[in-house]
DNA sequence: TAAGAGCGCTTAACCGATTCAACGAGGATC
DNA sequence: GATCCTCGTTGAATCGGTTAAGCGCTCTTA
């Protein structure tokens, strides 16, 4: 016979029963040893892999994890889908993949397909400004922690005020903040941590513009503001703060001695453009762990994972302002998040 | 009853059998137009999905199509993948996702794992190096012409010819060529296209270097040539493009007046970085179109697929060489990727 | 020594679709 | 009026696994 060999051709071979196969191959039932042994090498012998649509009717779990992102393109989101796959994989489930294209019924659709096809949970990460969406399986997601109650999410908050002390410690009191669009809970977070630190300052002085998350955009906003009244850019990704270098370059303004560049989410590319990022690093790594320990119910969601500052060659200490200024402080690098009233100002 | 429903539940609910239910939605067998209407009707109303696993167990075919990449992580797959997904979506397929971490056993295992879950057909952008997979299902490979007979790629080669037509015409006569890791089959095509109109031009002098594809690999063999001897740098991927940059724009080296660069791949970031790169867009969207329609059986696999050079702003007129030497060519950009004998040279 | 508990295996039901073969009712054909 | 078709529908087998229940045996335990 030439078909895929089933558990029932495996039994005939031996002269044993289905079950028996299907007990020693699994290790649920109670099979002598010997024979188990026998079994599995027969079955490797002749070929055998079970055919997984049978095992997901019969028990209803079908070893697959639905992973729905906004925009596979966002290069942030290839990362943390590798992350996904590989920690999915390693305890045997593969990853069905869909991104909603940035449509606003794509979301919903794409949860919604991945249940029929009977995923046994699904890990998405939301689209900007669209609700939270439901299913009839775990469902974990991946934002901020407003929603974190249903999931796992980065310390955005944390983040922002790490960017806000290092800026601080560097001697700069006046921030352009590119808050990305509105309707951007992770990009209100990190806003929120910046803006807690400058304020809690109180010499800062704190310049707000939202755009989308794309370079051009960012560009066009830095490009018509008077440069004269920030010192700094803190973008709340790293898309913006390429922008914000490049429209800064060309108006022939040197970063980061004339101005100091951050970004967020270390994209691949942050270490590769020039002047190279000052940025915040999500642990990727860690959340797709977590979320997939939280998706198959090992482990309750509502965990928030810290990031790191990743210091570069994109922020420098501040230019004496063009008043009478004394000289910035020293560059120390904060190892926290916490907000702490700023010492070591210039006088 | 909490469960969701069955077909039989549709069917008991309109006191028909369950095989006219599966024949009404399916449109397969031979329903009155008025009880299919009804069944359809009815099935949308009690929230009837039908559940894949039963299917996929009765006929055989899951509804899946599996995608295997040597790496989520380089950029350009993403971008694929998600062209990818459309297709199948489009289809009514869904999309399972590995990659093989860009290890050895990674290619054969991940599509061993697709085809025990029972995809309907796989489509593999093979790890460098690695032997092309075999599987019992249709399987469409996207890499280069040499293995086209089993799939779709994009004509490589000639993207290298309108690299290097577009240099020819610029005035440039001796070219480095960055041509990525010896065993990369695509990069190997890339560089024959190259290496075809430099050489058909006669007096053309080039330099061919191998590098893995990162971009402080590229910058470190720039670094260590003699700068004098070429006018332009053709990398054969936007990633080792931009290396090439950093590497000039930090010895001094003016990007593209002193020298020109061109890349390969339009990655998002071609356009980000400054200069923005002249470099070779593949058609990704024709190319995941293909691919699934091959996996699909809907065409026969061999095609190649035009690309398309898209000039920026890294290359410009070669300048005159030390030696005494005429202006350069005007720069008209080819339209086609065929090789032609160099006309218009300086003197 | 009778009741009970394990052990190692088998029997058979079951998951929820698809699809073959058959069947009754009408209509057309001869 | 008998025969044959076609139409619309149904019963039942089937895909390939999992798993509850049970069987005959041996070994404890009271």
């Amino acid at each position: 016979m030439s078909r895929r060999p089933t558990i029932r051709d495996v039994a005939s071979k031996l002269n044993i029963s289905a079950a028996t196969v299907s007990y020693a191959l699994s290790g649920n039932g109670r099979v002598s040893r010997a024979l188990a042994e026998k079994v599995r090498e027969t079955a490797a012998a002749m070929g055998y892999v079970p055919r997984h649509a049978a095992m997901a009717l019969r028990t209803g779990r079908s070893g697959m994890i639905g992973l729905v992102l906004p925009n596979i393109a966002n290069p942030l989101f290839p990362a943390l889908a590798q992350e996904i796959g590989r920690a999915a994989r390693r305890r045997g489930y593969a990853l069905l993949l869909a991104d909603s294209l940035d449509e606003k019924a794509g979301q919903d659709l794409a949860v919604a397909q991945m249940v029929a096809r009977g995923v046994d949970a699904l890990i998405v990460v939301p689209r900007r400004g669209s609700d939270l969406p439901e299913a009839p399986v775990p469902l974990v997601i991946i934002d901020t922690p407003a929603s974190a109650g249903r999931g796992v999410c980065s310390d955005h908050r944390g983040g922002g005020r790490l960017v806000a002390r290092h800026l601080l410690d560097l001697g700069h009191r006046r921030v352009l903040v590119l808050a990305g669009p509105e309707n951007s809970r992770v990009a209100q977070e990190r806003l929120a941590g910046v803006r807690e630190v400058l304020e809690a300052c109180g010499r800062a002085q704190l310049t707000v513009r939202h755009c989308r998350y794309r370079p051009e955009e960012a560009a066009a906003t830095v490009a018509d503001l008077d440069q004269a009244n920030w010192t700094a850019v803190a973008a709340v990704s790293d898309t913006l703060a390429i922008g914000a270098v490049n429209a800064l370059l060309a108006r022939g303004v040197d970063v980061p001695r004339e101005v100091s560049v951050t970004g967020f989410d270390d994209l691949v590319w942050a270490s590769i453009v020039r002047p190279e990022l000052t940025t915040v690093r999500q642990d990727l790594a860690q959340i797709a762990r977590d979320a997939v320990a939280m998706a198959l119910g090992e482990r309750e969601p509502g965990e928030i994972v810290p990031v790191e500052l990743v210091v570069r060659h994109s922020t420098a200490a501040a230019r004496p302002a063009p008043a009478p200024a004394p000289a910035p402080a020293p560059a120390s690098i904060p190892e926290t998040g916490t907000a702490r009233p700023c010492e070591g100002e210039p006088a």
